[in-house]
Formats: C-alpha cells, structure tokens, sequence
DNA sequence: GAGTGGTCTAGACCACCCG
DNA sequence: GGGTGGTCTAGACCACTCT
C-alpha cells in the first residue's frame, strides 16, 4: 500500500505549486536535476512531470523547459451517467415509454451528419425517461440504419436505443453540446412542464470508423438534473 | 515528424477494438505477449495500455489481464474558455461592466462553503460580460477576503474579477455545476431578456489549499451560448 | 550548437489477486 | 502458487528549439 514513487514526485511539485511557492511562469528544474534531488530515475520524474502537463498544471517544452502553466482555465471533466442509471442513483424508480418508432428521412442536419442521399431514410425513436412520477428526460433519436443494419429490426418498445447502442455498437467519438432552451408547445406536452420552461439539452453525436451512427437529443426539466464535474485525479 | 511506437501500438490496439473485431469482455493478450508481437519492449506496450485504459477502452486488472471495456459511458471533457475570449473567438466586441462591488455577508450557501461565521463579509461583485450589443453573461461573485485579503482592495471596475484571480491565486481545485433556469425577473432585466427566458447557468466553485476562494455564478442567454465537448485525443 | 524533454530498451522486483 | 499488470532503474538515442 506504499504510494508509488512517481506520485509521491508528482504530489511534491504539485505543493510546490499550489502554495504558490511557484508562481505562474515560474520554470521547474529539468528532470535530471529533480531525479537526482528526488533520488531516483529520470524515467520517474518524466512520468509525473508528463501527468501534471496534462492536468494542466505545468508546459513542457523541449529546450525551453518546464514552466508553471499560466492558468489558462483547464477543460472540465463531466460524468454522464445511463439515464437509467442517473435515475436509480436518485431513488426514484425508473420506467422506460416509447413515443414513436418509424422509419423515415430525417431532418437536414442529421442527414448531413449521416452523409444521406436526398430522401434517405433513418430510424428515428422518441420516447420518455420517468423518475417516478415526472419526465426525466425526453429521448429524440435518430439511427444510421445504413451503418447498424441491426438496429432496424429494432423495436425498443421496452428499453431506449441507448441501452442496445452501447453494447452493440464498437467503440466510438461522442460529441456533445449543451445548451438551455426553452420547451415549446409539444415539447413541454411531452415533458409535463409549462411551455417556455427551461429545458437543459443535450446534443449527442455518436462517430464510428464507419461515419456516424446516431444523433440524440436529450431534453431534461431545467429543474430536475443538472451536470456536476467530476474532482479532478489527485 | 514519426509516430512514437506506443501510439501506433495504441492506435493498432484501438482498431482492433473499434472495428468490433474485439467485442465488450473479450480478452487481450498480456503484455508480454503484445511487446514480442509488435517486437518492443514490454513498457511500450505497457504506455499504450495505460493510456487506453485512461481513457476507458479497456479495463486492466492484475492477474485476470486486459479486457475491452464493457462501454459505461466514459466522461466528457469540456473545454471552458475565459468569456471575453470566448467572445473574441465569436468575432464579437467584448465589454465589461460592473454593476455591483460591496463587502456583505453571503448567502448561506455561500457562507457554509467559506467556512464563515455568522455575519462575516466577503467581497460581492456583480457584472455584466457584453459581445458586441447583447448581453452575453452576467457573472454573480463572492470572493472570500479571508483567503484571498489581496482581493480586498481591487475596485474590479475596468475588468472582471475571473481575470485577476486566475493570474494570482495559486492552482486550485475548480468544481463546477451546469444546468438550465427560468430568467427571474431581476436577471431578464439585467441581461435584457423576457422574463421566463431559459439561460444556461453555470455555478463554479474554486477551491485551494486554504479552502474555498471564490464561488460564482455565471448566466447565459440560453440562445447565445452552448457548450461542446473536446475531441477526444487519439 | 547545445540543452531540454520525449521515447525506447532490457532487465528487475513487487503487489495483487484469480484459481 | 503463479501469472498478471505496475513500477522502477540505468543507460541510450532522438527531436525539438532556443540562443
């Protein structure tokens, strides 16, 4: 259970930093001077040097050294949860409704996104997430049939298309975008909430090697979920 | 201008893995064995594993071995920008403004993150984040001069408060929270919208070693700002 | 040109944990 | 017990880039 060696470097030079003992745009010694003062290998030195530049912490760069970053904001990690997931952590039961099913073209910036001929058709799913009694989510999907034929045959009558997606489709790139819009006349029907209600949405597009497979948009009560960062990694 | 060898092991594993020649739970070959395949040592192996095993691919585990990752939805990095360069990245004209700056005891929320006594003050500053003629965000900040006393003495009347703080307080733990609200009355008037009107609301808490520095709270315009996720790194 | 980080090797030992 | 991943070393060469 003794911490490994390159972490204990790693969390040194991270005091160092934090207590402002380095100030922003201060340089580091190089890695050999700090192996020697740590006692140890340039390699371990190397590796937690390499683990604060991409926590954002430090900027290496050959010749020039390694600097204290100047604190340009670092990204945020999110943790998206399965909604069916998010909803049990909340111990709220939850129940899967579908809204439609068919087969039919899609919009033109899915169709774009799918590389569609005119006229093309995709299958498209919407349906309801409920934590207990309240719509938790609003699930508006379409699906690259062209890309996973499976997926065709399809009902989801009894769980969503994210459920399936994931364990069938090979790993992917998921984008996302994340905005706040306010529910019109049918979406705030769908969701059970005034119309003009702040809906938290998300946008998830799913790439495989073979192009892309899936766009979801995801519509929450603004009210019932919102997105927590994970804490960063010590 | 080559490919390091454990990026193109990477790269190589990872195809394996996307184009579902792998499927979820199946096993890969240990990495011994991996390092004679690919003739490198077994810490080039080793890198790449690690990498894809950061990035949620493939699940390690001493003993039983390398497994593809049975698809939880991995995180999503997102990259938050400083506002006025996110303004600036729009080809917008940025402007600030201030419209409040006193020293008040905080809300309870914020008092309890401060670790604050009953009736001790913090530093208030309320402004406003322009793009060109609209009201882009309008950002609501405590600042906690006990940790902080520097900040006690800036006025924060020609630029905002974000600024200054990322330049002078040391590295810190940033939490943050993301979710969709109703424009009250007051904040429909201050970022010039209808009252009801959906706005992205980000709440980010920044701690340090000496505890909680500053909480803010940042809103949006639903319709003027959204947020995307980075790309993942190959 | 020279100093820095980046990568790679061959070998070693350890910690963990499945069978 | 034994096989797996995790770490560490000493040494080497390379790629980049600052001066």
């Amino acid at each position: 259970m003794t911490k490994p060696l390159y972490k204990a470097v790693k969390t040194t030079l991270l005091e160092r930093i934090r207590s402002g003992d380095l100030a922003f745009g201060d340089p580091l010694p190089n890695d050999a001077d700090l192996a020697e003062e740590f006692g140890c290998a340039r390699l371990t030195v190397h590796r937690a040097m390499r683990e604060l530049a991409d926590e954002g912490y430090v900027e290496r760069r050959r010749r020039a050294g390694t600097r204290v970053a100047t604190r340009a904001s670092r990204g945020v990690q999110l943790s998206i949860a399965r909604v069916d997931e998010e909803i049990f952590a909340r111990h709220a039961v939850y129940r899967y409704e579908r809204l439609l099913r068919e087969k039919a073209a899609p919009p033109a910036a899915v169709a774009t996104a799918f590389a569609f001929n005119a006229g093309q058709k995709a299958l498209h799913i919407r349906c309801r997430h409920w934590a207990d009694d309240r719509v938790f989510q609003l699930e508006d999907r379409w699906i690259n049939i062209d890309a996973v034929p499976e997926a065709a045959e399809k009902a989801f009558l009894h769980y969503g298309p994210n459920h399936w997606l994931l364990e069938h489709v090979p790993f992917s790139e998921v984008r996302h975008d994340i905005s706040a819009v306010c529910a019109n006349a049918a979406d705030a029907a769908v969701l059970e909430v005034a119309a003009g209600h702040a809906l938290l949405r998300l946008r998830r597009m799913t790439m495989s090697t073979s192009g892309c497979i899936t766009v979801a948009e995801l519509k929450h009560p603004g009210e019932l979920f919102s997105l927590c960062s994970d804490p960063h990694p010590a």
